[in-house]
DNA sequence: TGCGTTATTATCCACATGTATAATTGACGG
DNA sequence: CCGTCAATTATACATGTGGATAATAACGCA
């Protein structure tokens, strides 16, 4: 009945590695299994130690939450600011097409992160942090999108511009959210092809057939 | 200590209402606090009676949670059919047009529903019976977006429709999205607006200004 | 009016969750 | 090689959850 109690051997690792591991634990169990599947006993076990070591690392289950929420969505604007900065300022078609197809492509389209997105979204409608967390993320997203539509050589049109962000935001979240949630729907490419056809018909622009190639490294992601 | 124990006193209901009740107290409460919030003591709370009756009415709390979601997505769809079938068949633009209108005011465009639709999304990843009312309604909605298309005067295509269908739907959704959770970041009207300009910038059409007309009684619906 | 049906309430239960605290042990400096 | 510290484990706890079952009272009908 009583086993000799053989504790369990670990060993100590880095407090940033434990982080690390607690949050990417956190993210994929939502992804999986939505938010009630991550509960401090299951992200322990996926990453690998034990519940208690959650609170010595954050102060609460939330703050880990919010840890890893903010860690999906500044992943995606990241990688989409980035891919746009490896176009020269002289191109700003070409800006912008880096911009939007960074967003359906690895690791941006993936059903880990739409998974995180949609089982974290309705958090930020009660929790203020999340709310922060969102709104900071988020509205900071489209600006930028109206920044790239902005510097396109045409007559200026502020109001234009701003109606212009917001439905391209919005199409590029309902493609993504389409694309990663049922990525067998569409054809490799398919919906990288509608979200520049969409937004250059909506902008009165035509991308050069360049943009519409995906890059070969992506298809396997290291 | 002991309570003279006096029981609640109680009205016999048809089950038709307590089963609406009950729904609609789900509802209200995933909109408000997330799923986490719809407990059965909550819902049965709101709805005015005790936890027992929610398993008299439901075989478990996992098939109201299915009756609720289906009554949502239903309702989507349903309007904004009704709206489209009001226009006559020889006015293809003003049935598209009216389609989409139907999206972006109540009861489709709300808070409620938007905020449903966000707490019980990541459900339809994981629960197989979601996944299907997600399907049914989702693909639904988007196919008779697809024959709206395709009606309007111009060659046949369908490979264009489909893609266009899929763009348009990606539109709306994330407009509705927008608009529904941050309803004060837009003017009276101007979801609609962006919706309407972009589809019809997909589409190579232009909608008449009758379309962006908001009907007068949406604005405090009964 | 009185009776039976059953909608509704009340109570109990097994279990899961987040959190708090105590016990242990790995790693590192002397 | 030993002592110290904290990273990590182990255990306990209060609370909340969905579900099961028994008791009761509202309503229809004779």
């Amino acid at each position: 009945m009583s086993e000799p109690a053989i504790r369990r051997p670990y060993r100590r690792e880095g407090e940033e590695k434990r982080r690390d591991a607690l949050i990417a634990a956190a993210m994929a169990l939502v992804a999986e299994g939505g938010p009630e599947a991550a509960t401090v006993r299951a992200i322990a076990a996926r990453a690998g130690v034990t519940p208690g070591l959650i609170r010595h690392y954050f102060q609460s289950k939330e703050e880990l939450t919010h840890a890893a929420y903010r860690q999906v969505m500044e992943a995606m604007t990241h990688e989409a600011m980035r891919a746009a900065a490896a176009i020269p300022e002289a191109d700003p078609a070409g800006r912008l097409a880096a911009f939007v197809a960074a967003n359906f492509r690895p690791p941006v389209m993936t059903t880990l992160l739409v998974g995180v997105w949609a089982g974290y979204m309705h958090l930020g409608r009660n929790d203020p942090v999340m709310h922060a967390i969102h709104e900071a993320t988020y509205l900071g997203y489209r600006d930028r999108l109206q920044e790239l539509i902005a510097a396109l050589p045409r007559p200026a049109d502020p109001a234009r511009d701003r109606r212009e962000a917001i439905a391209c935001n919005a199409l590029i979240d309902g493609l993504w959210i389409e694309g990663g949630s049922l990525p067998d729907n569409f054809d490799q490419g398919e919906v990288l092809r509608i979200a520049l056809d969409g937004i250059g018909a909506m902008l009165g622009i035509r991308f050069p057939e360049s943009a519409y190639q995906i890059p070969p490294e992506s298809e396997t992601p290291a």
